[in-house]
DNA sequence: CAACAAATAAGAAACGTTACCTAACTTGGT
DNA sequence: ACCAAGTTAGGTAACGTTTCTTATTTGTTG
């Protein structure tokens, strides 16, 4: 998502365009001029604009020109030439090339952002933030959505060098399944963090900036627990140790040490979006009898949605029937018909933290490269409508 | 968003990595061997390798390498040499170079896609489809964001040749602003098809593929006119003539045939957020007294969503005192604790067009290409639990 | 006035590919 | 044997930058 950074510096530079392509007969090797050709069609096709254009208009050499345009910090070109490179550039409408500045450069100056699920507003929304504050300290955001298919979650990872970006920002739906991956790329040249998941599963020498649940979490239960809640149901990942805030056996524990036997905890398992998670809901509630849940907590918002609309099929009202707890917070969430109730991820925090991370990585102001920097943001329990008193 | 298609074929090239960057000390210019030395922190750094690696383990010239690596059609070369290639390529793990491709060809293999909003689940999910439609082409997508900023707009509109793609999906949010730079840049060498806003607004000569609202917004016309309903709101845009399939003319046309007075029908105006609609509707339902509309007509499913907040907040019931329809029907409407009804757009149908509108206009398999095509799609109103009869 | 430092500019070699053209080996038909 | 055609492979020049090194000019000083 580059908002092109031109390092053109302050010089103007109308935003004129400056068109590539000249097909494959190009004519006139030496003489850029030609003054916009118009072809059989009636479009104009006109050659890119190279720096050496720039520099023959000016009557300097290219790389005169380069140091210039890019305001290099010793090489003093005089006021003076510096002043005609610049009108030459203005007039040809020059705009440098990336690609060939990359390739020589072997700098992207774009970070890559590997996510779940574009679909998922949390995703979204943090890639939104992410790319803001990327964008801030110069740097392009490259989106890498693996649309919820593990296997091209794991193909993306471990291509990570193909992406050429100057680094990466990965969210990894589970991190102990990449343990060895995460580990050997925090070893390799290309800088990364690890984002989100696992209150505790990062034991991983990574770069990574992470929600801490635990609060939240605890504050879920004891806000759910006062108002009469003894039967809860966990709406969690498909597989065992999935990208989960609030872990299954972490709030066992919390509800145990209120005195919720584990035989009224509910575990039930779906993807992440919303679809599935109304259909395991739906079939979960048909199927339940008595012993229905009073209270449900989703691993993500969306999640918690789907089972909000799936409690509203069954015929149940919430919260009046059923509690629902979300995690992450979406915006949304807030504006809901019926608003949810959530464990608030600092969106903005996380990934202004994990830019600063990523970008010390890359620019190489960090202290000691080979010690991992751990970040950790605290969550806390937003109540709202989907959760009420428990009426048994 | 690039699942890197790896254009070395079938060959099964086990995904390690090959990483890139040797800081800014190499060593050894011509040997590439070195077998990965440990540097002093005790990180591998590994040099790139490079076609050349490949071509000399395999004992061949480069571009003989390259020939076969690509699977090039013509030049033919001994099925021995060719195993020896892939055979070295394998054991060195050799990923090709983007970017050198991309300068040398002058193709990038990447589709652009300006979008006013990422966090606007319409624009996740399209970017989410048009990612997919291209990929089974063989391209990668760059999502430009322009985070609802009519400066980053033009900006990234204007600076489109910047992008160093191979063409562009672009959603202006306002066509008729853009007419003149729309109308050139078609004629510029970077492909592009316009999408979606203006059923009418196009006579521009330009690759378009656009919904046509018009049968959509007259079936819920209709709809809520045969329940009732005789006094409406439009929530539109905050600028006239901003994006927006139902713009406001359209509805009191279609509504003055039904007999519905001008007067009866109260046109709002707020950005396209959620926190915006809503805070708008809030303060025109708390200032309009006995004559409050009974149905709302959003420019979206995000401002929908606000404005039904907003009228549960002003203390009334969706449907039973106010009824609301959106558009775009995002997937997320038929899960809302209070099911919106929505003018379905074919998210799906519009990706696949563009993308293979753009994708014939890249590879030139186009008849005529000075002629524009134009793909227009039907949608339709979809009734949910948001639309009720009117009790005036 | 010679000499030396600064200031200024240019030359040339990368970066990793692909594209175009030429050269060397095979054949097989006469 | 010999030459066309066919097959196979290599040489070299791009692509548009940046970076490193070298050359020129100018100004200052003993």
């Amino acid at each position: 998502m580059p908002l092109s950074s031109s390092s053109l510096g302050e010089g103007p530079l109308d935003l004129r365009k400056g068109f590539s392509r000249v097909g494959k007969d190009q004519v006139a090797k030496e003489h850029p001029a030609q003054e916009d050709g118009s072809s059989t069609l009636g479009m104009k096709i006109q050659r890119k604009i190279r720096l050496k254009d720039v520099a023959e208009l000016a009557g300097v050499a290219v790389n005169t020109a380069s140091t210039i345009l890019n305001r290099r910090p010793n090489s003093w070109a005089s006021k003076e030439t510096e002043a005609r490179v610049f009108k030459a550039a203005n007039e040809l409408g020059y705009r440098p090339s990336k690609t060939a500045r990359a390739l020589q450069s072997g700098r992207y100056h774009s970070i890559g952002l590997l996510i779940q699920d574009l679909t998922n507003p949390f995703f979204s929304t943090l890639a939104d933030e992410l790319e803001a504050a990327v964008e801030e300290r110069g740097y392009d955001l490259i989106v890498e959505n693996c649309r919820s298919s593990l296997v091209r979650e794991r193909h993306l990872f471990n291509d990570l060098t193909d992406l050429e970006v100057d680094g990466m920002v990965v969210w990894l739906s589970d991190n102990s399944a990449f343990e060895d991956e995460l580990a050997s790329a925090f070893k390799g040249p290309l800088p990364f963090v690890a984002l989100g998941c696992g209150s505790s599963s990062l034991p991983i020498p990574v770069d990574s900036v992470v929600s801490n649940f635990t609060e939240g979490l605890q504050q879920a239960v004891d806000a759910t627990f006062d108002l009469g809640h003894r039967r809860y149901a966990f709406l969690s990942a498909l597989a065992e140790g999935q990208a989960d805030g609030s872990r299954p056996d972490l709030l066992t524990r919390m509800l145990a040490e209120k005195g919720v036997p584990r035989s009224s905890i509910q575990i039930l398992r779906s993807s992440h979006s919303i679809d599935s998670a109304c259909e395991t809901v739906t079939s979960f509630l048909n199927s339940c009898g008595d012993e229905r849940p009073t209270a449900l907590f989703a691993i993500n918002d969306l999640s918690a949605i789907g089972a909000m609309r799936a409690a509203i099929e069954c015929g149940l009202h919430v919260p009046k029937d059923l509690s629902i707890v979300g995690v992450d917070d979406v915006p949304m969430a807030s504006y809901l018909p019926v608003t949810l109730s959530s464990i608030r991820q600092r969106y903005r925090k996380i990934t202004r933290a994990a830019a600063d991370l990523l970008i010390a990585r890359i620019e190489g102001t960090v202290e000691d490269p080979t010690v991992p920097t751990q970040v950790i943001f605290p969550t806390h329990f937003v109540a709202r409508e989907s959760v009420g008193p428990a009426v048994s």
